[in-house]
DNA sequence: ACAAAAGTGTTGCCAGTACACCCATGA
DNA sequence: TCATGGGTGTACTGGCAACACTTTTGT
């Protein structure tokens, strides 16, 4: 048995928040196999870039989504992936926040792609529903460190979308006062203006992450 | 540039604790490059394999341990790893109890190997250390979670000796009471008998791990 | 008897939880 | 003025931290 002829693939789902909704992107395939089923975007690796060089030229030529906070995720290995070749899957996911997203809309227009909530997605084409599964569980995590909500979070945003994200991410229903005296214990909050938009009841209060969090750098080789 | 003949590597680090000390298990390399040198176990993948029946392989045949606690943990892809190939890692890391490493210990007569305390590794040849120090990392959140403790404790211990890992992993002194007190709360532990073998001062009482923990599987492709 | 290490109990504090009321807006 | 959702204060509790003394062994 060879060796050799191993192929290896990036698999990099997105991810962003809309009104406390945590979203990941998808792609429509256009070609057989799975013709018309949705699937992670990715790309073959060459010999020439590392995973973290193909998953950013991935993301920018693509997706027009460049610099983004990635995180590689796991390997998947299953002889069964393809048909005929033999492909290793490395899935990456990344964070975006959705203002920055909105802005670099325009750049996707040659795909059909489209955000899915986490807890409605669509038929996937290959073994993607197993990677996204796996992928969704480790953001969860990441998530749940404070430090990095503010890659989703830069801009102005309320504390009850906060608290819909932490109730997404935990599956639990958390008490409103409970967890403003939570997030304000931080210490990492400040406020800005007011928000009005959806209308119904009280606006809420914008606020801002302060800068000085430290950001022990998360991302590496 | 081709996308073929990426070639990949596993490299599985093992792990067991003594007397509280976390240690890694490695391999003295008998042949040019890094002659000398320590490096982690490993082996190529072929293509009729999985990842997980690879590590399985290198840990069954080459270091005589089957059937231990398994996880991946990253995937290394930078271009200079070895000088003329291009050869991606997949690390692993393994974790089993000191017991059964000492009743295995003759079936691995045809390698030079060691186990290293985790803060004193030797040189390492190629990218090894670095491979490691990111493993090491991953270890150490792994072992934080109570319920995995059982692998690396599966016989008597005492809680001094637990305490100690728990030293090691967090690098914080902790008290003696405290620490009692919190490892009974969480009502995992049962006594057995008594222990003296180090001599020095008022013996220690041996505890086991209950079996009823739930163990939630952590192990999957 | 003494040194060395294991075992035990009490107290205070802080973070998390439970819970009821008031406030700003749109319709 | 009413419905909707946002904002605030208080009291309780359980887990963690700080801390001093006793017990069992070997020498």
């Amino acid at each position: 048995m060879s060796y050799e002829n191993n192929l290896i693939e990036t698999l990099v789902s997105v991810f962003t928040v809309e009104n406390g909704n945590l979203k990941v992107l998808l792609l429509r395939k256009k070609t057989e196999p799975y013709k018309g089923y949705w699937i992670i975007p990715g790309n073959v690796l060459y010999n020439n870039e590392t995973l973290k060089q193909n998953v950013l030229t991935v993301l920018d030529e693509k997706l027009g989504l460049p610099n983004i906070l990635i995180e590689q995720c796991y390997t998947f290995s299953n002889l069964d992936r393809y048909p005929k070749k033999r492909v290793l899957a490395v899935s990456y996911f990344g964070l975006i926040d959705s203002q920055s997203v909105k802005l670099k809309k325009q750049e996707r227009n040659n795909y059909e792609c489209r955000w899915f909530d986490i807890y409605e997605l669509p038929k996937l084409g290959y073994d993607h529903e197993k990677i996204i599964t796996k992928t969704i569980k480790k953001v969860k995590m990441f998530l749940l460190d404070n430090r990095v909500l503010s890659y989703l979070f830069p801009s102005d945003f309320t504390l009850p979308e906060l608290q819909r994200l932490y109730e997404q991410i935990t599956n639990k229903k958390l008490d409103r006062r409970n967890f403003r005296k939570h997030m304000f214990n931080l210490n990492v909050l400040e406020e800005t203006g007011y928000k009005n938009e959806t209308g119904n009841g009280r606006p809420a209060k914008l606020y801002r992450f302060k800068n000085e969090i430290n950001q022990d750098s998360k991302v590496e080789e």
